[in-house]
DNA sequence: GGTTAGCACTCGGTAGCTGAGAGTGCTAAC
DNA sequence: GTTAGCACTCTCAGCTACCGAGTGCTAACC
């Protein structure tokens, strides 16, 4: 399992905690996560057996405010944590905390039940993440730089219609409705095929391209050649649609989890995360910068630039062969996230998902 | 164009209504759908160029209540529609609003687009009815009672392992991966195809099962059999998956729109509403119901039996042909929903599609 | 010097009250 | 059958008072 850091490199102005203020910071984000309220110095030393009174704990969260890890509502309302509060959290305080061997086993399981179907891996990572973090899960599929065909089919569905299939290197099916010329001939059809596959397969869009080049000059009424012509060039243009969306498809699952949560009670705020996931090119952007080597990332609140995540916290990895096809799976929550969970249960599933793609290469 | 009624049956309990009763029920109705708030009798007369007083309106009001088509708030708030109101709206009183030329023209021109593309057909379909009608659009493929397999493919993706596609009558792909033995040969392959192809094809869930059987008295041994037998099978529990799921996929857009909407700024009612659309089993339900002869339907308010979905109002038409493959496409929101309209964009968008289908087999 | 008890202070949230306004239902006159 | 007039009801917004949680400060303590 990688053991890349969480890190994203923003470190806070002033100078380093003591192990107390520490501990009194930890204390404030676990309690806070769980409550949702802002947490007062009271209710700190009664749970979390900090031997100092609260006039102490009070002294440390002046400091801890002066720091900008946490913040105030109001005079009168407790400590909540900031987003720089959470990074230092995640970065420096808080501990992984794996998921417990029998939760493990049961997901593996579950895993075991789709190994074959490609197209159900996503929706059982996205809904697997939900649950084991009770907030949202998303998951895409693993998608290569530039894809390549592995085989063209071309099924006659009705008298004058036909499914121009292309298979990808990894599995993937493109599909397009093709239709084809009165009279067209089976044999003429399947000869076309032949040849597609034996002058592109293997090939990326920019290949198919230059081969498609050399039926330019074959006779115009050639019923084989026509067919390859326009097959070609019917696949050629899936193939760079393919390539050109980053974020093909985003599966995600308990986006009622995140519904629930008292900050989205308004249902303004909810609005804004369902438009920001709906709106891909944020994904698309990150995915960008996410590479399979730099491991696990945290985003928190506003870290993420789209205004309409400032609420939410993002714990994404990556998972595939960096040459290959690279995917994504994550948790999408409250930024009063657990992140121990949280990470700990993105970087297992990733790992699931990184086996799963292993098998294709094997 | 259908013509089907869009009555279901439910009549309300007393007498008919005069002229004036009806055009006030119609007044309070439209006014409601789109002010959201208790109409009163001074509105109406206002408004609507009704020849009275307010306070005759106020006696017609009363009475409409009586027969249970309007309520009450509270004793100093205006009237709003029960479902029973709206069910007598949408079966007696609205005319059918269809959409302009000029929308019918660049609908018609969005579906031209994707044409070719049968997957985006259904996201298309969604997106269309929910940006025309200011709602949640729904749509699923069109899907035959008992598929059949047109062709069979396996293609090798890495050393050990394949992709087994089946090509359905109406082009849909359904893949599996398949694990090859150490060493099968290409050419083994490929007979294999040939003699699954021979054999199945045209075939449904229940023929295929049946012929498979033949090869079990074959050697154990022979390559090319096990291959078959191996992927006959896994072929077949495909099938019989396919076939099991009633709603396979449920394409939805614009919940976003229904979010916007008054009644769900709670954000409670809302999460059920989402609990409604992520269970299935009720559209499975509803689909059964809905034939390709019924046309359009009209499900309002509490007619709706799952309880999450009193609040809102489903307007519902199948596609397709009603011996090959059958989908739907719809509107969900609020029950103060624009009937007319919804209506209108639901059955022209059907048709949309009925002539992407036709396609098919043309 | 760090820690603590004590205390004044602040401020959000709730409950209770009030007046304005919307809309009804009733009645008597037309 | 219709209408004007009017008393009545009820919600909603705004106001006030009050409670309590939690702070920050200070002076005493170890």
């Amino acid at each position: 399992m990688s053991e890349a850091p969480v890190a994203r490199g923003i470190r806070h102005s002033a100078g380093p905690l003591d192990h107390r203020a520490q501990a009194i910071l930890r204390a404030v984000i676990e309690e806070y996560t769980s409550s949702a309220a802002p947490v007062g110095s009271q209710t700190l030393v009664e749970r979390y057996r900090l031997q100092v009174s609260s006039a102490t704990v009070r002294a440390v969260l002046a400091e801890l405010e002066m720091e900008g890890l946490l913040f105030h509502p109001h005079t009168s309302a407790g400590r909540v944590p900031t987003d720089a509060g959470y990074r230092f959290y995640v970065e420096s305080l808080m501990g992984e905390a794996p998921i417990s061997p029998i939760e493990q086993l049961m997901i593996r399981h579950q895993f075991g039940q789709v190994e074959f179907a490609t197209d159900q891996w996503f929706r059982l990572a996205a809904t697997t993440l939900a649950s084991a973090t009770r907030s949202a899960g998303i998951a895409t599929p693993a998608k290569p730089r530039a894809a390549r065909i592995r085989r063209f089919e071309l099924v006659p569905i009705g008298d004058r219609m036909a499914s121009l299939i292309i298979v990808l290197n990894e599995g993937t099916l493109k599909q397009t409705l093709f239709t084809l010329d009165a009279g067209t001939r089976v044999e003429d059809i399947e000869e076309a095929v032949r040849r597609l596959n034996a002058s592109c397969s293997g090939r990326s869009a920019a290949d198919v391209a230059e081969h498609l080049r050399w039926f330019d000059q074959a006779p115009a009424d050639d019923a084989i050649f026509g067919l390859v012509r326009r097959a070609g060039d019917r696949a050629l243009r899936l193939l760079r649609e393919f390539d050109a969306d980053t974020v093909e498809q985003l599966f995600s699952d308990g986006l009622l989890n995140v519904m629930a949560a008292p900050e989205f009670a308004s249902s303004e705020k909810l609005r804004r995360v369902f438009e920001a996931l709906e709106n891909r090119s944020y994904f698309a952007e990150l995915f960008d910068t996410v590479t399979v080597e730099g491991g696990l990332r945290v985003y928190i609140g506003r870290e993420n630039r789209p205004e309409e995540m400032a609420d939410v916290s993002l714990v994404l990895a990556p998972y595939g062969r960096p040459g290959a096809a690279v995917g994504f799976v994550g948790v999408l929550g409250p930024t009063r996230l657990r992140y121990p969970q949280a990470i700990g249960t993105v970087r297992f599933v990733s790992s699931l998902m990184n086996d799963l793609v292993d098998h294709l290469y094997a």
